[in-house]
DNA sequence: AACGCTACCAACCGCCTATGA
DNA sequence: TTCATAGGCGGTTGGTAGCGT
């Protein structure tokens, strides 16, 4: 059971836009303006759904949209929101003048990831890729056994921690270039990419599939011991039934450190009884914190923040996201640091 | 020239939220 | 309060251009 279709499929185009059905969209919005979009095929002549006649619209045809290179300040400005506030295209695109949400995701998924996956940096923890790698690699050192994973059942594309790893990234471990001049001004990337090792494709979807069970265990507040499974060429073994919590593997033997993942104690009481309160980024106006989605914000004064937000609200949620996330990282850098434990 | 592979991007899909009846 | 609808969002897919063999 899924929601209707928005309009009846059978009668209506799909695929490119042609140029004739563009001018009929310009045409139509320069006199009617953007807007009431289901009635916009019916009005303009087109055989097609209005939510496409939107997308068409704001994704490309709207007079504002730049359709040149991304500039090395807007890749700059990509990697830095992305890092702190994740794929959230709109929010980023908001940020990026005449650039579409739509721009800035496939920028994002056809460069820029794996920009950053050769300059060995995680590009969705934005941390270094040998960072979670030397935590699982002391996880596995800590036990003997069998590990069976098989990595084609474990759906780990679908994960979106590793998104990366997907549909035409297979080579996105291929060895660093000579150089990336385009990504030199970042300052993260020279200083993460010095720890960057390349390891083989495998060994670190078995690895990053390891952190995912790890961490979904400290989440659920795991009973039940997790088994793994399998034997892999060059990794070390581990028991054929672990007993796997937070609290065993905080009390093993090895120089894994269960901080590396979670924050000190196990998992976080959320923090903000204590802290300054962080109004207006996880703060609904009763003072509670809001899980998910932030609420876009400044002063709430009932507007429809999502969907008609303006430039400078969206502007101000930004600053406030990154000045806020400056506070916090001071307070709670364990936290921060680990974003594997946010829900 | 033909073929296969890869990268790119426009468009679609399904879900969510806001809104109004 | 409930329901239907519109708009918005992020994730995914299909078509195709470009390149190498």
């Amino acid at each position: 059971m899924g929601r209707p279709p928005c309009c009846d499929k059978s009668n209506v185009r799909r695929g490119l836009w042609t140029a004739e059905e563009d001018k009929k969209i310009v045409a139509y919005v320069s006199t009617h303006g953007a807007g009431n979009w289901a009635s916009v095929p019916k009005k303009a002549g087109l055989k097609r759904c209005g939510k496409s006649c939107r997308l068409r619209w704001t994704n490309y045809l709207r007079p504002d949209l730049k359709h040149d290179d991304f500039t090395p300040g807007e890749e700059q400005t990509i990697i830095s929101l992305h890092a702190k506030i994740g794929s959230r295209w709109s929010i980023i695109a908001h940020q990026l003048p005449g650039r579409t949400d739509n721009d800035v995701k496939n920028y994002w998924n056809t460069k820029l990831k794996k920009k950053l996956i050769q300059r060995g940096i995680d590009p969705v923890t934005h941390r270094p890729i040998s960072h979670v790698v030397n935590s699982i690699q002391g996880l596995s050192r800590a036990c003997d056994g069998d590990i069976e994973v098989n990595a084609a059942e474990c759906h780990i594309q679908k994960d979106p921690r590793v998104s990366c790893l997907g549909r035409d990234h297979h080579h996105a471990f291929a060895p660093l270039p000579e150089s990336t001049p385009d990504l030199a001004e970042t300052a993260m990337a020279e200083q993460e990419a010095a720890s960057y090792s390349c390891k083989p494709a495998w060994d670190l979807l078995v690895q990053l599939h390891a952190v995912k069970l790890v961490a979904d265990a400290s989440v659920e507040g795991l009973t039940t011991p997790l088994s793994f499974s399998h034997n892999l060429p060059g990794s070390a073994p581990l028991p054929s039934s672990l007993n796997l919590t937070p609290e065993t593997i905080a009390e093993g033997p090895s120089d894994f450190s269960w901080t590396d993942l979670t924050p000190q104690g196990g998992l976080p009481t959320f923090p903000f009884a204590e802290a300054p309160p962080l109004r207006g980024i996880f703060q609904d106006e009763g003072g509670e914190i809001c899980g998910g989605t932030p609420a876009i914000l400044g002063e709430d004064d009932g507007d429809d923040h999502r969907g008609a937000s303006s430039p400078s609200d969206i502007n101000s949620f930004v600053e406030s996201l990154l000045s806020r996330d400056d506070e916090m990282m001071w307070a709670f850098p364990e936290f921060l640091n680990d974003p594997f434990v946010c829900p």
